[in-house]
DNA sequence: ATGGGTTTTTGTCTCTTTAAACATAAATCC
DNA sequence: GGATTTATGTTTAAAGAGACAAAAACCCAT
């Protein structure tokens, strides 16, 4: 079906984690052009000749949604051979889970992408390519992760109470956890910052708000929660 | 110094790990051709444009050692614009643990390659690329799923004793443990099979022979050693 | 101002698992 | 019988999981 003569693309898709309305959610793009036109797919695109795979997620992460600075990381490549309807392409796909403040959504419609926008994990709708099947690896490894290093407050502001912090593990773990232990958990792990400030919410206790110290990520053997 | 309008040629290298006279050792191919022309490299090669990264990873290895039905798993892709001198080639990396009776080098001189040998880890020689890059990670890699499933029967003979497993241990995490902590361990994993047959060794007591029960490699949370 | 509703905050106990340390007897060969 | 290697249990301490209840702070409505 293919000549074995054609030759390779190579392009990186990311996927994108944020928290927003209480929801775990990644962001989309709506393609303007066949293939899969008008469908959502990830953020992705052709890797340039002289830049590192890294860079080029980077970059299109910049492009996408103008977030630097963030927690990337590969997370596996995707080459069967008819993932792509019309070429051999190869995608290697990194993942990021970003604050939902840092957010803005600096789209300015082009050739490319009619829309940008974030969908809630639990019902997606239909994708292009198979960037379902990418997101899905994504969240499972989100959670192996989530188990040894608190990557969680890659998804909070700065500030936040620990209510706020479980809840984001909740939903990315998809169960329900114990509150009195686990802030007894986070707070022995002396990774969180007490901070003098409350929420001014509404008609309840304020909660006190906390915001992450060090954060070592590759750090911190040991399971955070199973 | 790339022109832009280049094409990437993409390949896949697999990192082969093996026990053999008591070391932890590496297949490195001897390569006929510039770039490196005399230098060590890993087995690999073009992905060919209707195969997927898996299939063209397991018909390099079997190219290679003539070893089939294997834990084989993709590593990291490596894609750093200057790691080929020529060209821009980004590469996926595989990595492998096999029983080294298992193998034939079924080797026969070509235009590629004029030597194929186990290397020990431990003493590598000059390698082509970044090679030894990969190899390192590699390494690092096995030694974390290590941790978790008992990923090292896939380098001993069907029939092994308990010594010889945590001699395999030892040598991957590269440091000693305790023998009595080490069979109680495994013997309570329940995946061992208790075989009625010694070894007829030297001047010593025969050791009992075992083999895997059932092995369920992606089960299993928790730590093995740490 | 009082009371009801809601959310935050905090500590203890049990049970299980894990880590680490440690010594002696048995089987074989010479 | 001497050398070597296999085989085997117990104890201790530490860490982790999981279950569980009551008081305090705030808002609001009456």
């Amino acid at each position: 079906m293919f000549k074995e003569t054609k030759t390779h693309e190579v392009t990186t898709d990311v996927v994108i984690f944020t928290i927003k309305d209480d929801q775990l959610k990644v962001l989309l793009v709506k393609r303007a052009h066949e293939p899969f036109k008008g469908k959502w797919a990830l953020p992705g695109g052709y890797i340039r000749i002289s830049e590192t795979l890294d860079d080029a997620a980077l970059r299109i992460l910049k492009e996408k949604t103008n977030v630097q600075n963030i927690y990337l990381e590969q997370l596996y490549t995707f080459g069967d051979p008819l993932r792509h309807p019309n070429s051999r392409v190869i995608t290697c796909a990194y993942f990021a889970l970003i604050r939902s403040d840092d957010i803005v959504l600096s789209f300015e419609p082009n050739t490319e992408i009619t829309e940008v926008k974030w969908h809630p994990v639990n019902s997606l709708p239909a994708l292009a390519f198979d960037h379902k099947e990418i997101i899905e690896y994504s969240l499972k490894r989100t959670r192996e992760r989530l188990e040894f290093c608190p990557i969680a407050f890659q998804l909070l502001p700065q500030k936040f109470t620990l209510t706020e912090l479980q809840k984001a593990y909740e939903m990315i773990l998809m169960k329900k956890l114990d509150k009195r232990n686990f802030r007894k958990k986070f707070l022995s792990l002396a990774i969180l910052k007490e901070l003098d400030e409350y929420t001014k919410s509404g008609s309840k206790r304020p909660a006190r708000l906390y915001s992450f110290d060090k954060i070592t990520l590759n750090s911190k053997r040991g399971h955070f929660f199973s």
